[in-house]
DNA sequence: AAGGAACTCAACCGCCAGCCC
DNA sequence: AGGGCTGGCGGTTGAGTTCCT
């Protein structure tokens, strides 16, 4: 048996709204609300429309204090900051930009925004996780030790991505911002002490004990068909393997964390892997972060999300690999 | 000027979670 | 407890518009 309508699909008119029916509906909500029921509204209202038709032409459209029009910078940053930490979730996005609808900035974004960031970051459409329809493909295998400045010096150009738009001084950026050459990595190969309170405030720099950046770097990383997102966590590491540096512990520790988030350890494993970076990681810490920003502070909601969509935020995830998920940083 | 391509965005579709009976 | 109903959501569509050649 299948799905039983919302309405009587033969009797309602579908298409564009003409004046007349906002009109209609407007004064209808205005004087009586929506009564709970959206399936009744339009009967009672007059008109010839489904009712969820009648629920999204005022949500989207005759509602009061909608706003249309051009997308200010501040809220690109925004989006692109909750995009890039939650995913698709428009309505949540939606929340933190008033007077915008979830549709509006669905709409923004694949039709603008995501090419606007292209633009800056021409090399992104060749391989990237960011756009899951992108194929991947792992690195080749790597016998050698580069460090992580040795790696960088290969490419062209590097870009640092923040998606909270906050530079390692805190001071705001554009989402891809090419950076300085890359200094060099710390002698002792700390990267950073192992201090909660830098895993729950990734901007506090400060508290590392050596320089950390995290870059993107439009050819060698993309080869890699990696893309690094997110502010940062911090670890540390004294040699061994890439897979066996996963810093697991800082989480491990904070099981309350864990469970909040419900992370799962394959979601861990599946960003850490030899396959991404091969042995070029051996001298260089590197984790799954979570990504806590000041926005999701504020956001009660956010902080509900499964925490796989942290990281992980390319829609489906039956339809997709681990490795097509993988959301990493690395520092050094 | 015309025709095709590309783009935009309002609207629809179908799934899912939660509520109610 | 479970089935039906509804609201909410994200993905997709397609008509209208703009751009390009």
């Amino acid at each position: 048996m299948g799905r039983a309508p919302c309405c009587d699909k033969a009797n309602v008119k579908k298409g564009p709204w003409s004046p007349e029916e906002d009109a209609k509906l407007k004064e209808f909500i205005e004087k009586y609300g929506t009564g709970g029921n959206w399936i009744a509204l339009p009967q009672k209202a007059g008109l010839k429309r489904c009712g969820k038709s009648c629920r999204l032409r005022w949500l989207n459209y005759l509602r009061p204090n909608i706003r249309h029009g051009e997308f200010s910078d501040d809220e690109d940053r925004i989006i692109c900051s909750l995009y890039a930490n939650i995913g698709s979730r428009w309505s949540v996005i939606a929340a933190q930009l008033p007077g915008r609808t979830d549709n509006d900035i669905k709409n923004y974004w694949n039709t603008k925004l995501k090419k606007k960031l292209l633009t800056m970051l021409p090399s992104l459409q060749e391989r990237s996780s960011f756009f899951p329809s992108m194929p991947f493909q792992p690195p080749p295998p790597s016998n050698d030790h580069h460090t992580p400045h040795q790696f960088l010096n290969n490419s062209s150009s590097i870009y640092t991505f923040t998606p909270n738009f906050m530079n390692v001084d805190n001071t705001s950026c554009s989402p891809f911002v090419q950076s300085p050459p890359p200094p060099q990595p710390p002698a002792n190969n700390l990267m950073c002490n192992n201090n909660t309170e830098v895993i729950d405030n990734c901007y506090n720099y400060s508290m590392c004990n050596s320089p950390m950046q995290e870059y993107y770097h439009t050819s060698s990383a993309m080869k890699y068909g990696m893309i690094m997102f997110g502010s940062t966590t911090c670890s540390s590491s004294e040699g061994g393997s890439c897979m066996s540096q996963i810093n697991l512990g800082n989480y491990n520790k904070d099981h309350e964390e864990k469970q909040k988030y419900q992370i799962k350890q394959e979601d861990y494993q599946m960003t850490h892997h030899d396959h991404v970076l091969g042995d070029q990681t051996q001298n260089q810490s590197f984790m799954i972060k979570n990504h806590v920003t000041p926005l999701q502070n504020d956001l009660e909601e956010v902080k509900q999300l499964n925490f796989s969509s942290y990281l992980f935020h390319d829609g489906d995830e039956s339809k997709t690999s681990h490795y097509q998920k993988g959301v990493c940083s690395y520092y050094y």
